[in-house]
RNA sequence: GGGCCCUUCGUCUAUCGGUUAGGACGUCAGGUUUUCAACCUGAAAAGAGGGGUUCGACUCCCCUAGGGCCUGCCA
């Protein structure tokens, strides 16, 4: 059997590094397995889903290489999910409930005080004919609860190993709003059943609603006398570098921001595939590489830091492993040449920063002078005409024998002069690229 | 408040009662580059604390501390 995974997100905000995780996850298995991967638009909340959302997360998912199989929103489903729902309520799995949003809420307040677990205590089931009646005399609408058994409810969880959550602790969930409006748990359950969702991968913050979900799929699957529960990874979530939780700070992980800031989406996918498992984190420019190598077996049960340092020495090492070829396209927009490329590569952790060494080789720049009498003399010792691989150990050894000057004392005012950087790339490399017309110049403290 | 999960080098982790506690990233050092970065090689670096159980605990149990998650007419 092939698995069938599906990742849907709900189209009120832009994927981050967290929901990213677990599409990635599901992608990587699926592929793994010559399964399918479905992407679920979870727009039940007509007024939070907003289309742009929708549309940033695909385009955000199909930058980080992560395509789907099949796609669809659950807005389209409407009507399959009031059958559902007329079936639950002929069997008695579904009842309305006249409290208030403030009624449930002093309730719980009230429990807590107690020390006792904010459950809901199910004072509609008690409600008669009578008085429900009078409730909607009054113009009161229903919320709709599934009537949960009480009971525990297990399942050998991929990550988590054999797992046990007891209904008895969990409030009747609402299935349907006041409004009439569905909250994504019982569409979720229909649509994972009537599309074969063999194995749902997402994190663990979704673990006691499995045990909600496994009931309510059961009676689903009782309704339409086929389906079949899905299997269930449930993986730690990622926390932020400082040790605290991530959902603080979300919004400057999203991945559109990431994009905008120029990384590789194949750093974004190597570091999140790896990260809270026991394989390395390397820069895999292949995604498929990656889901060769997976396997839940590898995965961890704690919580795992997500570091953006992480990421963007990840990105470099990246880059410095890519071949022109692979990025030629990005490299010539920019006017970056193979030539200078492979001279500068080693020393870029985005692929923009690559412009930077453009402007050296080209100018203009504003030459760092250190020692202005030393960078005269050695102004007169750049060679003639075009420049070539051997002119930069041609000019240093004239500038050695003529100075006296050697090793760092040599090296660090000529590149500053030539370079106007700290650092970079090996001179020999870069020097024929800023030739012997804007070297001399550089030298003599001009901006060329 | 209640429930669930977690805690090994700085970070991600291996170990599934007996190991010189292994690897990867980072760090540091050396090499190379007549400088730096990149690159190559090497080194340092860990069982949260306290109790048990056991001939023997990183490993099993309990407590404490710390962290994550859930506890919505959000997903």
């Amino acid at each position: 059997m092939t698995p069938i995974v599906r990742f849907a997100p709900s189209p009120t905000g832009r994927l981050h590094v967290g929901n990213v995780r677990a599409a990635l996850w599901n992608w990587l298995f699926a592929r793994s397995k010559g399964g399918k991967f479905i992407l679920r638009i979870d727009d039940t909340d007509g007024e939070r889903s907003t289309k742009d959302f929708e549309d940033g997360i695909r385009r955000d998912l199909q930058w980080l290489g992560l395509n789907w199989d099949v796609t669809f929103s659950q807005s389209s489903r409407f009507g399959e999910y009031d059958k559902i729902a007329d079936a639950l309520r002929q069997r008695g799995l579904l009842y309305p409930c006249y409290e208030t949003a403030d009624d449930l809420e002093r309730k719980r307040r009230l429990q807590r005080a107690r020390g006792l677990p904010p459950v809901y205590d199910r004072a509609a089931l008690s409600l008669t004919q009578e008085q429900k009646k009078s409730f909607e005399a009054e113009g009161r609408k229903p919320h709709w609860r599934f009537k949960l058994s009480q009971k525990p409810v297990d399942w050998n969880d991929l990550i988590r190993g054999e797992t046990v959550v007891d209904t008895a602790n969990v409030s009747d969930p609402v299935l349907i709003r006041e409004d009439g409006m569905y909250l994504y748990t019982l569409p979720s359950c229909i649509d994972d059943i009537d599309y074969g969702i063999s194995h749902v991968i997402r994190g663990e913050d979704h673990v006691t609603n499995a045990a909600v979900q496994v009931e309510i799929m059961r009676a689903i699957i009782d309704i339409k006398g086929a389906g079949a529960v899905p299997a269930f990874a449930h993986h730690s979530l990622l926390i932020g570098a400082d040790g605290q939780g991530l959902s603080k700070r979300l919004g400057s992980l999203s991945i559109g921001a990431m994009r905008e800031d120029g990384l590789e989406p194949q750093a974004i996918t190597s570091l999140l595939a790896r990260l809270g498992t026991s394989e390395a984190v390397t820069a895999e420019p292949n995604i498929m590489a990656l889901a060769e190598a997976f396997d839940f077996a590898k995965v961890g049960r704690a919580p795992a830091r997500f570091d953006e340092a992480e990421l963007l020495a990840l990105n470099a090492k990246l880059l410095h492993e890519t071949p022109y070829s692979a990025l030629a396209e990005r490299l010539s927009a920019l006017g970056v040449s193979e030539e200078l490329w492979g001279a500068v590569k080693g020393n870029v952790t985005k692929l923009e920063d690559a412009s930077k060494w453009k402007q050296v080789a080209d100018g203009p720049i504003d030459p760092v002078i250190e020692d202005a009498q030393f960078c005269a003399k050695a102004a007169a010792f750049v060679p003639d005409g075009p420049l070539s691989d051997q002119s930069w150990n041609d000019f240093i050894s004239n500038v050695k024998d003529k100075t006296g000057a050697k090793g760092k004392a040599l090296f660090h005012p000529l590149r500053l002069a030539l370079t106007g950087q700290e650092k970079g790339p090996e001179m020999a490399a870069i020097f024929p690229l800023i030739g012997a017309e804007r070297a001399r110049a550089r030298l003599a403290g001009e901006r060329a």
